[in-house]
DNA sequence: CTGAAAGCGCTTACAG
DNA sequence: CTGAAAGCGCTTACAG
């Protein structure tokens, strides 16, 4: 793990070893002080144009490159932010994480990759990632029950961001970032009513989760306003995944069997619900959209692809990433922002049409 | 971003701020050399074992967590590993990063995710990453035309891995490691032939990337030792994803109608490019696997719940990224890593059938 | 075996 | 405006 020296032909003075502050001002010819004052921008540092070009200068010649351990040392600052998460097999986060990365890039700040389980489960990794001064601050992916318990003692120890899933909880001083999930549904739902669907059913996460029930309010709302209403034996919860849309058609099926009528038309609850669900009633024999139309939350480079390609809306993730870093480094404590703009999209496809 | 000192009740000193090293030391009544080396567990150190348990027992309820700033500047060794990606919206690397990361907290490492891309883009973030002693070494994904050329510069700066992707150079001083695309492919083309496919096409991506390489000639080797061969009318080149995949196919598709004969069964270069080739050729009205046969390299999650489902080969990236770091802490520079333990599993679904 | 002291590389009050 | 000096929190030769 030896990092040799990059520049021994220009520095070829007794010194081995990366180039250092000191190094730079001694081949300048000034202070070690004003040499970081300079490098750094200091607005207060007003020497000679001369000199603060040549400070510059000789830093590049020598390709000094500052010693990240000693800047957070001294300034209590790590430059690096924790950014934990569960469910890394989503395609849906990882816009999150795209959008996160980059404003933290923006601010010169590299993420700190943490898996839920994996904290839990070690912690020793916890209290060094949330404790040791490893990080300046967390972002942290909601709706994992376990760590949401944990939420305030993280908060306390360290500025904290939870994204994208709502909690009811007011984390105390944790501040909670998330798209404007209503919003979402509501859209998919008046595309479904102007196709001419009257009755819509859903399959989604755990009922009581505050995402799904934003997701149902937003449906609902939506049916109402129709005079229509999201009957309860058209709903069907699960789990957020692939495998919980294809249980939640398997259980919808089997009503169907048993004398329910059939809604014209199902909303995922997410998009790996939705892709759960068109492998499922594709095995079934229900042709999408002919005998049924789908639509999904989230929108992925997935959905496209899919036969027939997925209806869905899409959440502004990667601002949720970007406002969530942005957030973190501004300071605030505490607070629920809700995204509303830009707000979602429905982009339409081939698993809805007209109702039959 | 202040962090409140955690246990303000224990100790009401004058001090406020997190515990240090020299708070449990005087607790203890002894010197910080020796709460240094008994926490570090230095085999050295045999304090009085009452003394021992004393100063682990006072650490514990003080809540000391050792500074990484100090322990880094002291010890020249960061606890992070730069792990650098393209390509973040693939389902296939997921796995990949999953590996490392479990490795790294064995090692009680943790992960800084950097993005190609941006780190290309901008080259101030490039150089502190590399050079600023940010992180302890790189793993990065192979692969990236730009970064692969850059691969020698990076391995001489920090300790670096290339994952997943072989390059033809030996990049002087980076290990790489990568899974045995051949008997990945080979595994597939004899799955086909099993079911009595004689005539096997592939979509896959750029024809001269190493990867693509490889993985034709597991299916020319599978093919020749039945005598058969991999025409050049059956194959198509172009990007490893969905896009990729559904143009292969438009491509195929023109050529069959233009009167060329169309095989019993392709082959998908990965698993993006099989999505966009089952997809595709259900806008062509060709039924899978019925009219056509359809396989791809690399298993995710999707591949169950497509319709058909997927066949397809897994290769150990998990284990790739497992043994990425393992080699990365163990300090080799060097080298060429093929994993063949865990061979490639193939997994039969719906895409693969008896050949017509 | 243990402690006092030096030093990792940087920044920033504090003097001048 | 600039420099000398202190100090961030830790570990490890070096004495004892």
């Amino acid at each position: 793990m030896d990092a040799p020296r990059q520049q021994a032909t220009t520095v070829p003075g007794p010194r081995s070893g990366p180039v250092r502050l000191a190094d730079v001002a001694e081949a300048a010819g000034v202070s070690r002080a004003l040499a970081s004052r300079v490098l750094n921008g200091d607005p207060a540092a007003r020497a000679a144009a001369g000199t603060k070009a040549r400070i510059v200068e000789t830093a590049a010649r020598l390709g000094y490159v500052p010693n990240v351990a000693a800047k957070s040392l001294r300034g209590n600052r790590t430059g690096l932010i924790g950014l934990v998460v569960h469910d890394l097999s989503s395609p849906i986060y990882l816009e999150l994480m795209r959008g996160a990365r980059e404003e933290a890039a923006r601010h010169s700040y590299f993420l700190v990759l943490g898996d839920v389980d994996e904290l839990l489960a070690d912690e020793e990794a916890f209290r060094i990632l949330i404790s040791g001064r490893r990080v300046d601050g967390i972002v942290m992916q909601g709706g994992h029950g376990e760590l949401d318990r944990r939420v305030g003692d993280i908060a306390r120890a360290l500025p904290t961001v939870v994204v994208n899933a709502p909690t009811d909880v007011e984390h105390e001083g944790a501040t909670q970032v998330y798209p404007d999930e209503v919003a979402a549904t509501r859209l998919l739902t008046e595309h479904l009513m102007g196709l001419g669907h009257r009755r819509i059913g859903l399959v989604s996460g755990p009922r009581q989760s505050m995402t799904n029930r934003l997701r149902e309010e937003g449906i609902v709302t939506a049916l109402a306003a129709a005079g229509l209403e999201l009957r309860e034996e058209d709903r069907v919860h699960g789990e957020w995944s692939a495998d919980g849309g294809r249980a939640g058609v398997d259980q919808l099926v089997d009503r169907w069997g048993a004398g329910v009528d059939r809604p014209s038309a199902l909303i995922a609850g997410n998009s790996l619900v939705g892709i759960g669900m068109l492998g499922a009633l594709a095995r079934h024999d229900l042709v999408i959209p002919r005998d049924l139309s789908v639509a999904a939350v989230h929108d992925t480079w997935i959905n496209e692809h899919l036969a027939p390609s997925l209806t869905a809306v899409s959440l502004p993730l990667h601002e949720v990433g970007t406002v969530a870093v942005r957030t973190l480094l501004a300071g605030s404590h505490g607070g629920r922002h809700i995204l509303t703009d830009p707000p979602p999209v429905l982009h339409a496809r081939g698993s809805t049409g007209a109702a039959g």
